[in-house]
RNA sequence: GCCUCCAUAGUCUAGCGGCCUAGGACGUCACCCUUUCAAGGUGAAGAUCGCGGGUUCGAAUCCCGCUGGAGGUACCA
């Protein structure tokens, strides 16, 4: 096992090719789960290497998504910090990359490549069609310098590639595998491409030495990256470094368990969570448990004790797969513990969204929902899901089927009788509250031989257009006297 | 194909040699509560701990093999 020593630095380095997607999301709060449960330090830092595939807007959708679900950074691209800047072009410009390039170089630790990108793809097709691996060795790995010189006057474009071992094995150890060695044969392995031919470094390198300079003691990333650790460990003791510890977190599988979840074919970009209603402290609870556990019971808890439980040793090593419903509940779960105000609030833009209250809300319309919000407290998983359940509060109900009307062990003409009947009652009632309306409605029942369910539920259809509602005198009581008893008129009228 | 990692119910997980006749949660089903729907309560079904060998007095737990799954196999990250 290995020992965690504060104070320890971890980061985050998403590349800006798209919006953040719920595993990556995933992998940042444990960095920072791990971080602030040392008392250490979150950095993040953008990989914009890729020039090819850089999505314009991303890196502030980045943030905005990080910022959502309640992580902060120490140092970063938005705040600076004692490394700054956080951002790999910019960095790149600085030619910090280069630097160590050229000292490879002259340390015969690298190598410059002169066969092209599409020989490479020829060789590649050609060992593919072997059915055996490519593991491209440069020929210019033994080349002379005269060698090199004379193809660089021809001005034959090149990459720079790391003379990766080719005997013995590469040794790393894994923090979530309990400080386990994963180790590879160096024979396995090929020489990887530290600068592009366009002279801008590759992730391996780029990131090897910003977490160097920046001082990085944990590298939290996901599984995706074990095949390439063997690499890094060449590359740090090339450079003559002291590798950073590894912990490679599981991935999230796609519900169907085949395949990590991916951004074109699951639903998952982290910022699309909010307009389907998901609590962010819900979905961070979650994702915490994709993959680590604090007991054999507890579930539900607030990110202060997240943050004091979770330790690395109590991380899975099996990917863990998508559950879409178990999100939702929990998401049910959080949403109840709101107090009714917060609920209102948090609702109001799905109604307006929904056209039931103008944008923004006007101060009558938000006072209504204050008095709604508590009808569908408890019965809300997605506060999505609020616009559907009080729709008939703010429009008139129609009823598609007039026998919808007529409730179970009852003709049209009883209903007819007794939405008739309770109109007159309810017409009487001086003081419209849920007291007054509960008493009368239940003394009326036995005068019209019915059972008071069935009267509840012809009423309930009759003003809300549905059979499942909040309870009826809350919502008759919400709704008020006049649009109820005309309800009640309309519905006897539609059963004639 | 090759390399690496992983393996407890449909799903997420507890378990780190005897406390396990395998615990919790989601989902499913039933019942209770009840004016409907929820919520809440109670309970049930669901796992030969992937399979086969070992080690041991004793294995879900340790070792090996197999199978299955995932990841990687780029001048992407």
């Amino acid at each position: 096992m290995i020992e965690i020593t504060s104070p320890v630095r971890v980061r985050f380095a998403p590349s800006p090719t798209g919006f953040l997607h719920i595993g990556g999301v995933r992998t940042v709060l444990f960095n920072w789960l791990f971080a602030r449960h040392y008392g250490g330090e979150f950095i993040l830092r953008i990989e914009d290497t890729d020039e090819k595939r850089l999505v314009a807007g991303a890196t502030s959708d980045i943030l905005k998504s990080l910022h959502w679900i309640g992580l902060d950074w120490n140092e970063g691209p938005d705040i600076g910090g004692p490394h700054a800047p956080y951002i790999q072009s910019e960095r790149s410009k600085l030619g910090l990359y280069q630097q160590y390039v050229d000292l490879l170089l002259a340390q015969g630790k690298a190598y410059k490549s002169f066969v092209s990108e599409t020989e490479l793809e020829q060789m590649r097709a050609e060992a593919q069609a072997k059915r055996v691996p490519l593991r491209y060795r440069g020929a210019e790995r033994d080349w002379s310098p005269a060698q090199v010189a004379a193809a660089e006057a021809q001005g034959q474009p090149y990459t720079v590639r790391l003379k990766v071992p080719l005997t013995g094995e590469t040794v790393f150890h894994d923090l979530i595998r309990g400080g386990e060695q994963i180790s590879v044969n160096n024979a396995d392995l090929y020489d990887i491409v530290l600068l592009k031919s366009s002279g801008s470094p590759v992730y391996h390198l780029a990131h090897l030495v910003d977490d160097h300079l920046m001082q990085i003691t944990h590298v939290i990333r996901g599984e995706e990256w074990v095949p390439s650790t063997p690499y890094h460990i060449v590359l740090y003791e090339a450079l003559g470094w002291e590798p950073p510890v590894f912990a490679h977190v599981p991935n999230i599988l796609r519900q169907d368990g085949h395949g990590k979840l991916s951004k074109r074919k699951d639903d998952v970009a982290t910022n699309r969570f909010w307009e389907r209603g998901y609590l962010p402290e819900a979905l961070a609870n979650y994702l915490a448990l994709q993959g680590w556990s604090y007991d054999d019971h507890t579930e539900i808890m607030t990110q202060a004790e997240i943050i004091e439980r979770f330790t690395i040793d109590r991380v899975q090593r099996s990917p863990a797969r998508w559950n879409p419903d178990k999100l939702r509940d929990m998401n049910g779960i959080y949403i109840r513990k709101l107090t009714p105000e917060a609920v209102a609030a948090r609702i109001l833009p799905y109604l307006a969204d929904a056209g039931l209250v103008s944008t923004p809300p006007t101060e009558a319309e938000t006072a209504y929902v204050s008095r709604l919000a508590p009808l569908i407290h408890e019965r809300l998983e997605e506060l999505s899901e609020a616009p559907a359940l009080l729709d008939f509060f703010f429009h008139e109900v129609s009823y598609p089927e007039p026998t919808a009307l007529i409730p179970k062990k009852m003709d049209a003409a009883q209903t007819v009788a007794a939405l008739q009947a309770a109109h007159a009652a309810l017409a009487e009632v001086a003081e419209w509250n849920e007291a007054q309306l509960e008493t009368t409605l239940r003394d009326l029942a036995p005068t019209l031989n019915l059972k008071t369910g069935q009267l509840f539920g012809a009423i309930r259809v009759a003003v809300t257009g549905r059979t499942a509602t909040p309870p009826l005198f809350e919502t008759l009581g919400a709704l008020g006297q006049e649009r109820s008893l005309a309800r009640l008129i309309a519905a006897a009228q539609v059963l004639g």
